[in-house]
Parts: structure tokens; C-alpha cells; sequence
DNA sequence: GTCGTTGCAAAGCCTTTGCAGGGAA
DNA sequence: TTCCCTGCAAAGGCTTTGCAACGAC
């Protein structure tokens, strides 16, 4: 049986506090506002669980690594500024799968990302 | 001035034999039939240097890691087939960028990744 | 008390870098 | 001969894992 620790719950928080995809690195500095002693490696064990549990969703990004967002959202894709490094959600989809797959191939499901600067860098 | 050496000649002829999407082992391995001394460092230094002069792409896919391509191709995307972990060219674009992009927000590029089963391995 | 969880350190991948010897021009 | 390039090994990021102590129930 899983345990309910105050690490795990402080992750969990985290998430709650900035609904925006999230990096280690930003998870364990603000989980450790939550958790003093919070350290990296749970972060790790917390995020793959919190993934198989269906809380976390899995972001792997072509220029900013890995990160993590709340699960259970619409189908949606993203934005990365290039200026502050944030990704942000683009609801919706501009996507024709069915006129993008090639005959004979089955589409699964699809990734896009943008890139660009947010209207907050562009001030 | 650079060097033609045999080692980066064997690198771009394996791009030429194979052109398709490739991973640093998968360039390793068919550039040792060429050179047999040829080392993984090499490959790393000159997959970056071929990115530099335009010769080469860096792809960062979500789920393969890093592959490269040949540069100078017409926009283009990928299709992921995760039963034989082999990267298609999908040719054109079925992106609305303009119509995707949130107000206030400037795009500069886009990725796009499709997943699915290719034609060979659905048989 | 049980046994899932944590912190710490070590180890694993992938990629980069320092260095001395080797090779292209 | 010059000095760019290579092979090798060490080192750097990021992530995972082994282990003993800890803590939720």
C-alpha cells in the first residue's frame, strides 16, 4: 500500500501552486519551501509514480529537457518561449492527423511543439 | 582551415548511403565498416561540426533521443513507428501555425512528431 | 511492528572535454 | 612543418539505484 509522506504531498503542491509544465530542477526549490529536507532522488521516485498513478503527465521537450504537468487535461499542446524558457499550454489542436499519416501507417497519437517568444518577453 | 579526414568522410557517407534519420550508434556502427579505428568521440565532434556548417540537422525527439538528418530538406516532420523505433519523414506540414499561435505571441518554428506503426511492421 | 519511503552516495547513460600522438595540407 | 583531428580516458549533466535509517499506518 502507498504511503501518504509529506514529500510526496509537497510535490503534489507544488503542482497545485503553478499549473504550468515544471522542471526538476523548479520542483525541488519550491518542494523544498514545503519540505526543508525534500531531496532530489525522491523527487525522481515521486514524479515516476505520480506518472504510473496518472496524476503527472510526461513532457519531453526538444530544448528544455523533461518535464511534468497535472494529467487528465484536454488534448492540448505547447509553446516554449525561446526568451524565458516557460512552456506554456496551447489549448486545442491545429492538427490534421488523418491527412498527415502516410497511407499504410497506423497514427497513434502526436506531439507539437512551438517555438517562439511569449507575449510577456515581447513587451 | 578544416581537414577532410577519413573519419568525417565515412560520417557523411554514411548519411549518404542512409538517408534517413540516425542515432550516434547506429552512425557509429556503419562508419566502423568504413573506418574500423573510428571512435565515439569523433562522432560526437563531428555530428556537431557537420550541425555547424549546415550540413547536418539535430533532431530531439521525444522518445528516440537525439538523431540527425541531412540539412537543407524542404520543411518537414517526423512519424515515430514505436514497433520498429524507426524515424519517417513526413513530407510537408499539417500545422496551422498562424491560427495555433495565442494572441500576443510571436512564432518562430515548430515541431511536429507523429507516433504510430509504419506500413513494414504492421504486416 | 511492518514495510513503504527517504536521504545519501554510488552508479548508469549519454555527451563533452583534456591531452598527447598522429595525419592532412 | 604546422596545427587540426583523432583515440582514449576522464569528467559532466541528468537520472536511477542500493542501502540503512526513518516514519506512516
Amino acid at each position: 500500500m502507498k504511503r501518504n509522506t509529506t514529500q510526496r504531498t509537497a510535490i503534489q503542491e507544488v503542482f497545485r501552486q503553478k499549473d504550468r509544465p515544471l522542471g526538476i530542477d523548479e520542483i525541488l526549490q519550491r518542494g523544498r519551501r514545503i519540505v526543508e529536507s525534500l531531496n532530489q532522488a525522491t523527487v525522481y521516485r515521486n514524479l515516476k509514480l505520480l506518472v504510473e498513478r496518472g496524476w503527472l503527465r510526461k513532457i519531453n521537450t526538444p530544448e528544455l529537457g523533461t518535464l511534468y504537468e497535472r494529467a487528465g487535461k484536454a488534448h492540448h499542446h505547447h509553446f516554449q518561449c525561446r526568451s524565458c524558457d516557460q512552456l506554456f499550454e496551447l489549448p486545442g489542436c491545429a492538427l490534421n492527423e488523418k491527412k498527415f499519416t502516410p497511407p499504410g501507417f497506423v497514427a497513434e497519437g502526436h506531439e507539437v511543439f512551438m517555438f517562439g517568444v511569449c507575449s510577456s518577453c515581447r513587451e
